[in-house]
Parts: C-alpha cells; structure tokens; sequence
DNA sequence: TAATAATGACACCGTTTTGATGTCATTTAT
DNA sequence: ATAAATGACATCAAAACGGTGTCATTATTA
C-alpha cells in the first residue's frame, strides 16, 4: 500500500502535468486546495518532489511550483520513488540480502525479483502524458 | 515492502512444502529453528495461517504443523493475502472508492488498478510446488 | 524601501502499525 | 499423571505515518 504521501504527490504532479507547459508556476495552495491536500503536508511534499528532479519551485511573489521535466519523461514510477521508496520494494532482502540469513539457496528470491521488476516497468510506462 | 510477518509466513509454508505430503506433522519449534523465526511470534503467524485454511494444526503431543491444501494449490498470493494484506493493496481508493474524494475523473485510479491486477496474477502463479 | 507573497528548512507531535514477548489454558499421547 | 504440543489472549517498545508549527529566506511590487 502507498502512503497518503506518495497519493499526495501523484496528484500534485497530476495537477501540474494538466496545465500544460506554457502555463507557469502556480502557488502551492492553489494545488493544495484544488486536489484536497493538507497545505502544510503538501509543502513538505513538494519540497521531496523538488529535491528529486521532478517539481521546480519559484521562491518569492508570483512564484510557485511547476514540473522539471516534459510529462512525457516523468512517470508513475518516478513520483513514487521519490515519494514512498518503501513500497516499492516488495521486501527487504530485495536490495539488502544480507538482511536474510537464507538466502543463499532461498526459491523465493529470484522470484520476487523478478515480480519487482515487473512492477517497476509498469509503472514505469504510466507517464503523465499517458495520465492526463 | 512486506512486513517480517509476511516474509516468515512465507518460510513456514516453505519449511512445511518442502517435507512433502506424507511427512506428519512437525513441531513448530523445529520450523522456528530452520528457517530461523522467533518462536513466540511463529507461533501467532501459524495461528493466523490456520485460521486462512492455509496451515492445519494439531495439537497434543506428537502433533504439529502441516499444509492444509497440496503446495500445487498453495501460491505466494494466498500466503500474503493471510499474513499481510494490506501491501496487496496497491492504495487506499481501490479497495475504497470512497475514500477518494477525487475518484471520479482520477486518470490514475483504474491504471492502478490494472496494476495491481498484474501483479496479483503473478503472485498467483508462485505456487510452492514451483517454489521448492 | 517597506510590505507582501511565496518557498526553504526543520522541529515537533499524536496515533497506528510493526515486531515481537509473556502468560496461561487446552488438548493429546504415553 | 505427566509431558508435549497448540490456542487464546494481553502487553509492550520502537518505528512509521500523517500531519502541524515556526521562522527564515527570497522575490515582486507599490
């Protein structure tokens, strides 16, 4: 299950890929009010969203938000990477096998990396292009 | 991600597939040492495993642990579906639609659910006579 | 330059979930 | 009877989650 977080975060990107790339930046609590977000948790989502590549942020009067890249190039898989890592790993030992004791000889493994996998390139494919 | 619940879960029925259909029962203190589960928290795990249809206990001296179903008919979905349901989920709103006030005209909504869709049919066909 | 409108940074907080552990009752074989 | 096993709880500390609060900084504009 995605935290709120990250259903915050797709709908904040949502909302900026809808209006287009010529539109410029829009101030937080527009979006925040417009996808029913708390403003505050909005703002430190945002501030995620930014240090991950995905939103620009204009400080200062008339500033705002915007996306970093063409929505075409800004997928699923990347909102929730930046926003909810955790849930996209479908178990520790995934990325830590040391964090398991039996994995050497362990059947499961190379199975759910082979899930992973596949569920990354799906959400990998729904770029916002696609979404809007 | 998983929780540890899940993951052990996932060991027990393993620990139990690979003894094969005409090996009895075996003490679950024996599982708790092979697959290197606390006891205590085994214990309550197997509890909700039986309680799934998965797991079949008897008790008493000499009893134990055993599948309930053949591994054929015994997939990674079922165990995780018992231990911990919730990461089967891929969000809130899919299981809920109310509890999205944005349901309606979510572009995003039934893309994630195909999703999810796919990677429940995958976890479908992990059955532990393909896993052991 | 002063006021205003916006984000940046970061600390804090209550609740729920997670990952166990503890205790005692009940059942079954010997 | 006794020993060996599960059943049924209750409890608990730590972490994660979902949010809030405060103040600093930056930029526009009157």
């Amino acid at each position: 299950m995605i935290t709120r977080e990250a259903d915050y975060a797709i709908r904040v990107v949502l909302f900026l890929a809808r209006r287009g790339p010529e539109a410029g930046a829009v101030a937080s609590d527009s979006v925040a009010e417009g996808m029913l977000i708390p403003y505050r948790f909005l703002r430190k989502i945002v501030q995620r969203l930014v240090t991950a590549g995905i939103v620009v942020a204009r400080r200062g009067k008339g500033g705002g938000i915007a996306l970093a890249r063409p929505k075409a190039n800004l997928s699923l898989l990347d909102v929730l990477q930046a926003a909810d890592p955790r849930s996209l790993q479908l178990n520790v030992c995934l990325d830590q096998p040391a964090r398991c004791a039996l994995s050497r000889g362990c059947p499961v493994h190379g199975e759910l990396h082979r899930v992973q996998s596949v569920l990354h390139s799906h959400l990998e494919e729904l770029t916002f292009d696609r979404l809007v």
